[in-house]
DNA sequence: CGCCTATGATTTACGACGCA
DNA sequence: GTGCGTCGTAAATCATAGGC
């Protein structure tokens, strides 16, 4: 308990970064959303609850995100491609 | 509850957000000893009266501008904090009682 | 291992809106 | 009208995780 407890706690002190699939459902909502990536708080919820993260997290991502997208979108371009073919085959089905 | 809703009503209003704010002044990282000065008086009260402001904002060298957006962001930072550490609370209760 | 970049979090600064 | 409140955010910066 006392190690679960310390790991816990621990938590909060260093930095994770967010696991390969939380970063997949931000990826593809940013870029199905690329008009106009401001999710609201519902939203931010919804993602919060299927990413594991707090909302405050999703807003940060979002806040991050646009940011570097826009200071270059030339860097982000294959990234982009991706997410909409993915999102394409998705809608189709 | 909308916010920031600079004008834009349901359609389609594309690339918009790429445009940058222009005209805003750069951040500039406030000295270890201006933080710590204001953080004292913060802790003595989270909200200024217009004379402890103008006051405050000669000692650390800041406007008295800067010294009001200052306290208006630490109250958010402790709102935040405070929402936070009761959802932190809660999960470790469930973990480990 | 040290260096470097990517990434999540925090810090200034402001516009939009509210209220007294 | 003025002035200061919150809220959401932009942008810069900080801290460090992680890859090479």
């Amino acid at each position: 308990v006392m190690i679960l407890r310390s790991r816990f706690l621990d938590a909060r002190r260093k930095r994770r970064n967010f696991s390969k699939q939380a970063t997949e459902i931000l990826n593809e909502y940013f870029y199905s959303h690329l008009s106009n990536p401001y999710p609201s708080e519902e939203a931010k919820e919804e993602l919060a609850k299927k990413c594991s993260i707090t909302v405050s997290q999703v807003s940060n991502w979002f806040g991050n995100k646009r940011i570097r997208y826009k200071k270059n979108i030339g860097k982000f371009q294959e990234e982009a491609n991706l997410y909409a073919a993915k999102t394409a085959v998705t809608a189709a089905h | 509850p909308e916010k920031e809703p600079v004008g834009n009503s349901k359609g389609e209003n594309a690339a918009n957000w790429l445009t940058a704010k222009s005209g805003r002044k750069k951040r500039c990282p406030y000295t270890k000893h201006q933080t710590l000065e204001l953080e004292k008086e913060f802790l003595f009260n989270m909200y200024l009266t217009r004379e402890r402001r103008l006051e405050i904002s000669r000692t650390v060298h800041l406007t008295d501008r800067q010294v009001k957006i200052w306290f208006q962001n630490r109250r958010m930072k402790l709102k935040k904090m405070n929402r936070e550490n009761r959802i932190r609370e809660l999960t470790a209760n469930f973990n480990f009682s």
